[in-house]
DNA sequence: TCCTCTCCTTGCTT
DNA sequence: AAAGCAAGGAGAG
């Protein structure tokens, strides 16, 4: 089968190798570092990126302001690329509500790590994954059950990501195998969930935040942290804002708070605007790659909120 | 109700 | 080489 070409403009700055690396995603392999004419000599490369879309291997390259991909089986369409890729924004559009956050050293240097539109139920089963893990740790197991369970692709070498029911017919022992240790149990129990009475996505995208949120959390190991993961990176919501230990830090400098509640981390968050799970992304990679952030208190107060909330039916 | 502590796997790092 | 650490969650106390 003759892979489809998709040759993209891109609106804004795009760094495809961090997009794609930087914790967000967990199917994106390196396959190819093609020189470019004229830039060979300073070192400049362009990456091609291997990852799996809509049940098609996409193969991806960014040069000079376009992305050019190559879509092996079935081609998902260009429409599709764009969405996932986010392409049809420019990232300086989610920095309107928090213009603060430029005077970050690095901070706007790093606009070109986009946020991917990913599928819900890989992104779940991902980021249940990830409790203290790490990503190359959760890339083992995500690809492991790909490799093991996924449908395969029409002229690649690579599979789709296996259904809920697909997975909820695994023996424990042999997701234990891909190394995913004490999370192996929450995956098949969240699979299994599925697999009975399968999610309407649309109506959990639309929903209102708290009550995704409190949906979400009713499924084993899911808790706040991963709840907001799947909202942000699998559900296009940019209203929220993961609070993981990267994020605590971060946040607690940006206020000069010496501890607070990850809660109210996450309400202080509100002060930066509707697309603040975008920026969450990029200061997590800056306190991560990075060391402590300056402080931009003054502007907004962390505040601790009432509690009243649920617990989580067994 | 809320807070704190511990355990849960594994493999790489210091 | 033993301990620390890594996009946390659940259960106990």
């Amino acid at each position: 089968m003759k892979p489809s070409r998709h040759t993209i403009a891109v609106e804004g700055p795009l760094d495809l190798p961090l997009t794609v690396t930087c914790g967000q995603a967990f199917r994106w392999q390196r396959v190819a570092v093609d020189a470019v004419a004229g830039k060979a000599a300073s070192g400049e490369a362009a990456e091609t990126w291997s990852g799996v879309v809509e049940g098609a291997e996409v193969r991806a390259v960014a040069r000079q302001g376009e992305l050019q991909v190559d879509c092996l089986g079935r081609d998902p369409g260009r429409d599709a690329i764009v969405r996932y890729f986010r392409l049809d924004e420019n990232p300086e559009s989610h920095l309107t509500h928090a213009p603060e956050l430029r005077a970050i050293p690095g901070f706007t240097g790093l606009l070109g790590m986009r946020l991917l539109r990913q599928e819900p139920w890989e992104t779940l089963v991902s980021f249940i994954c990830s409790a203290a893990s790490n990503v190359r740790k959760i890339s083992g197991g995500v690809e492991g059950m790909a490799e093991r369970w996924g449908d395969p692709i029409a002229g690649s070498d690579r599979r789709a990501f296996p259904s809920p029911e697909r997975l909820a017919a695994v023996r424990e022992r042999d997701l234990r195998a891909l190394g995913i240790g004490f999370r192996a149990p929450y995956v098949l129990g969240t699979a299994r969930r599925l697999a009975r009475d399968p999610w309407d996505w649309g109506a959990l995208r639309r929903a209102p935040i708290e009550e995704a949120r409190a949906t979400l959390q009713a499924l084993p190991g899911v808790g706040p942290k991963v709840a907001d993961c799947v909202l942000l990176f699998g559900l296009d919501r940019l209203d929220t804002y993961p609070v993981d230990r990267w994020i605590r830090r971060a946040t607690l400098e940006l206020t000069s708070r010496r501890s607070a509640r990850d809660e109210d981390l996450e309400r202080w968050s509100r002060s930066l605007g509707p697309s603040r799970g975008y920026l969450q992304q990029i200061l997590f990679h800056l306190r991560r790659t990075g060391g402590p952030l300056p402080s931009i208190a003054g502007l907004h107060a962390v505040t601790r909120t009432p509690r009243a909330r649920r617990r989580k039916a067994s």
